[in-house]
RNA sequence: GCCCGCGUGGUGGAAUGGUAGACACAAGAGACUUAAAAUCUCUGGGCUUAGUAGGCCGUGCCGGUUCGAGUCCGGCCGCGGGUACCA
């Protein structure tokens, strides 16, 4: 489709650009979007999530912003002091990857991105205050973040230990989860191994009890996210005790594990520890088997999910426990592939009837299954299938050894803590899955953690007026592992402490954490301390917050975490520890993702406009050659499944644009991206140009339909108005179209029409800005449309004197009658039953009941 | 695997438990025009039917609650997101 073609003919009479330039300046010129502190108005804080500078915005950042951009203007007209920041997440591992494929440093890669992209952003008139733009990678964001981290540190709430990490042998590097594909390396196609390190912690678990509590507040959070993060933390109450071992080896006299299902434990199957228990540990010194098997688990790479649906396969240690309920019970003590040494205590005990896992594990290793429970209904022994309900559920107990028959898992499990510490075998325990947050990366590009490793003092807080430790620029990328690491100079410092020659930590922090406080430091951007206390003080917390659901855990727990820490060391009043007052998950654009496997075996993408579709295939337009098509997954350079919304932009104008993305889908909601309806967008748009060039030059005299096309622009103000505010955007446009339909078609008088005219501008005007202003001024409105106060729909207006009601039959419409608003329930009925197709109906016979809800609806039951 | 969503015409989608398909796109027909573009008008879930009468079916599938279910509940299937080092 030729769009630059039809959009010239379609601009003839309404110049997008023109008009758009033209608006953009006057905004400019008044300065309406700089957001200055008024203590006279109520703010109103709106933030997006700010983007990753990947060189070219997509259909997602325009949805995004726009929608962000809708509430801002609105907001606006309503009074509100408006911040709606913008800045850039611009550290991270695509900018290393770029200068290792192409060369060139990740600085000047992630700057002329950001350029790039702000240049590409600007065209869509957003109602941005670029005077507080800030990205990640600017020293003075991340220096202050470096002392952020030191405030941590002094408050204990950053701490070092060991952890496993994804290694590549050959390229000698840390791979993150993405990188490793069916456990090898991306690159070298080396299997990967786990590493372990001294990293850094944030100590999230500590607060872990907070941030669950917490989420109930959440008024206007969506529930799926408060859901996510609750399971995510993942509070649970189980029983902790101890196996003895038989014949131990010295050290280990017993396995303690954690369970949550207690009540299980006379289904007890089998003892299964990590492989890197340290009981498994010992045992491999000696074992070469052992070792062999230990060694083929710790080449797992370390994701949950690959873990979780990799083959499950144990070894048997030769080793046996007593039951802690019948000293005479022994069972085998197991290595298992799928359990963590961070999880718990690193060894389970597998009830295989109740738990899929572990029975797929006994059945393939030929352990005992004994069941400890049947449903109420159905005592048929588990087979393959593990009989698992809900805790909540009754069950029948085989021999349950705390005296249950019949009980809940829930019961249960609180019978058997009570019975197990009476007994004095075990403590019940309060345990979260959430993990304490790992931010050490061993990569160049990101904010360097500020300590330094003395010989004689150890580690050593960087001080507060050394900072920022810069990252250095003379770096390449050409040789294998970390920059940092092999930088000449760069890690030789000295000791803050004692002043001798020490050297730098090398490893730099998650991205997470740059974007886990960044909407804080937008209320004062340029601030020389983290925060500013009158600043925080007036803008927090952010109103509205919008962003992918993709962020629905990490990002938003850890940026909740990250306020906590901040008050505590006072960077945040008590009253941000919750930043975001409303949250709004917009669904992801998605597109079909075009691949071929390459010569050497890794998926060469190509980009939608690469590709030429045929009856369902795909086929690359420079030769001609067949494509393979994957189903559509959020965009991402990755994959090289994304649109840029610069061809619409260029054909048909920034509101064309804005409007399209906002009317085709609901916001919320997942969209396959298409082009095809950018066209009708922009007629749209003309025609309502069109009819504010007819309107200015019409004479027609006061009339009859004067109140009707009162009465309609009053019902559409409500309507839009509860559209915007609830994010029903798409329902908004739709109820805009008709609207606009009814104002072309009315034959009131001048007078009223552009009246009606100038109250569409103003409706229209949060999502197409400059046309709005446009017909605004054309129409004789006062000022900016941006300045006008928005438009309040008179009550009075808005009701009817009639209402249409269905008739049902058995709950299948059979016919409609008219009636008067407030008609009595008694009349409406006799009415209903008057109906013909009632009366055929009922042939004689009195009705069973009449339902009758005025105003809506009569089912008349036979 | 586990957690969270989503599934409605040819397409995007609308619908506080109350007329399923609003509003659009694409399509077809017509008006205007020498012609085209632009614009305007009309048709439009499926089956049945001479039909704009009437009837039956219909919101991924199966079942349930209810006078009434796209909406609530249970079980499946498919797709998407997250799964702690992608951001």
């Amino acid at each position: 489709m030729d769009l630059k073609r039809l959009g010239n003919s379609l601009m003839s009479r309404y110049e997008a650009t023109q008009i758009e330039a033209k608006w953009q300046a006057a905004w400019d010129d008044a300065n309406v979007f700089e957001a200055k502190r008024d203590e006279a108005k109520p703010k109103y804080y709106v933030l997006e999530m700010f983007p990753y500078p990947s060189g070219r915005i997509h259909m997602g950042h325009v949805r995004n912003y726009t929608m962000g951009d809708v509430i801002a203007r609105y907001k606006m007209s309503t009074g509100h002091n408006v911040l709606h920041p913008m800045g850039w997440d611009a550290f991270g591992m695509p900018a290393e990857n770029a200068a290792m494929a192409i060369g060139g440093h990740p600085k000047e890669w992630t700057y002329s991105n950001i350029a790039t992209m702000k240049d590409q952003m600007k065209p869509l008139g957003l109602s941005i205050d670029w005077s507080r733009e800030f990205a990640t990678c600017d020293p003075e964001y991340y220096g202050q973040q470096q002392a952020l981290f030191l405030d941590f540190l002094e408050n204990g709430l950053v701490y070092r230990k060991n952890a496993v990490v994804n290694w590549d042998p050959v390229d000698m590097t840390v791979l993150a989860n993405e990188q490793v594909e069916n456990g090898r390396g991306w690159r070298s196609g080396a299997i990967v191994e786990r590493k372990e390190l001294t990293q850094w912690f944030f100590k999230i678990s500590e607060h872990a009890e907070d941030l669950l509590g917490a989420i109930d507040g959440l008024d206007d959070w969506p529930a799926k996210v408060k859901l996510m993060q609750q399971n995510w933390i993942g509070k649970s109450r189980g029983l902790e005790f101890a196996f003895d071992l038989i014949d131990g080896p010295a050290g280990h006299e017993d396995i303690a594990v954690y369970t949550t299902r207690p009540d299980t434990l006379l289904g007890a199957s089998f003892v299964g520890i990590s492989a890197d228990h340290p009981l498994a540990r010992h045992l491999e010194k000696s074992n070469p088997e052992i070792e062999a098997f230990n060694k083929e688990c710790r080449q797992m790479s370390t994701s949950e999910a690959d873990m979780e649906k990799a083959e499950k396969k144990g070894y048997d240690t030769g080793l046996r426990v007593r039951h802690p309920l019948n000293p005479d019970w022994e069972l085998p003590v197991w290595i298992a592939n799928f359990i963590l040494m961070d999880y718990g205590t690193g060894a389970i005990f597998a009830c295989p009837a109740h738990d899929q896992r572990d029975l797929d594990f006994a059945r393939k290793y030929d352990l005992p299954v004994t069941d400890t429970f049947y449903a109420l209904d159905d005592e048929a022994p588990v087979e393959n299938i593990a009989f698992v309900p809900a805790k909540s559920e009754k069950v029948k107990w085989v021999d349950h050894f705390a005296g249950l028959d019949v009980a809940t898992g829930d019961h249960a499990i609180a019978a058997t803590i009570e019975f197990a510490e009476n007994a004095g075998w075990g403590k019940g325990v309060t345990k979260f899955r959430l993990r304490d947050w790992g931010l050490s990366r061993q990569r160049y590009w990101g904010c360097p953690i500020p300590v330094v490793h003395c010989d004689s003092c150890g580690v050593v807080p960087e001080k507060k007026e050394n900072l920022p430790i810069r990252l250095p620029d003379d770096v390449s990328f050409d040789k294998l592992g970390n920059p940092l690491d092999r930088h000449p100079t760069w890690r030789q410092c000295a000791c803050p402490s004692c002043g001798q020659d020490a050297l730098r930590e090398t490893d730099t922090m998650d991205t997470f954490v740059d974007s886990s406080w960044y909407f804080a430091r937008f209320t004062s951007p340029r601030a020389d301390t983290p925060t500013n206390a009158d600043d925080i003080a007036y803008w927090m917390n952010a109103d509205q917050y919008i962003g992918g659901i993709e962020h629905a855990i990490l990002h938003l727990l850890y940026s909740r975490f990250f306020a906590r820490a901040m008050q505590i060391c006072g960077h945040l009043p008590q009253s941000a520890v919750e930043p975001f007052n409303a949250l709004f998950t917009q669904g992801m654009v998605t597109h079909a993702i075009y691949k071929r496997d390459g010569q050497d075996g890794r998926a060469v993408y190509f980009y939608p406009e690469q590709v030429d579709l045929r009856e369902g295939k795909a086929f690359l337009i420079e030769d001609g050659s067949e494509v393979d098509i994957i189903p559509s997954a959020k965009m991402s350079k990755s994959k090289n499944n994304v649109v840029d919304p610069l061809a619409i932009i260029d054909a048909f104008g920034a509101d064309t644009a804005r409007w399209f993305v906002l009317s085709d889908s609901p916001p919320e909601r997942d969209v396959e991206w298409t082009a095809s309806g950018a066209e009708a967008a922009a007629k749209h748009l003309s025609r309502v140009y069109r009819l504010a060039l007819e309107c200015s030059g019409s004479d027609i005299a006061a009339n009859d339909q004067d109140n009707v096309l009162l009465k309609e622009t009053h019902k559409a103000i409500h309507d839009i108005t509860q559209g915007i505010e609830s994010f029903g955007f798409n329902a908004a446009i739709a109820r805009l179209y008709g609207f606009t339909n009814t104002v072309a078609k009315s034959k009131a008088g001048t007078e009223t029409k552009a009246m009606a005219m100038r109250t569409l501008a103003q409706m229209m005007a949060p999502m197409t800005p400059h046309l709005a202003e446009e017909v605004w001024s054309m129409l004789g409105g006062d000022g900016l449309v941006i300045n006008a106060a928005w438009p309040k729909a008179d009550p009075a207006l808005l009701v009817d004197d009639e209402v249409t009601m269905p008739i049902q039959v058995n709950g299948k419409r059979r016919a409609e009658i008219s009636v008067a608003k407030d008609m009595p329930k008694e009349e409406i009925e006799k009415l209903a039953l008057a109906q013909d197709a009632v009366v055929r109906a009922l042939n004689g016979a009195s009705p069973k009941k009449v339902i009758v809800v005025p105003g809506r609806i009569v089912n008349v039951v036979i």
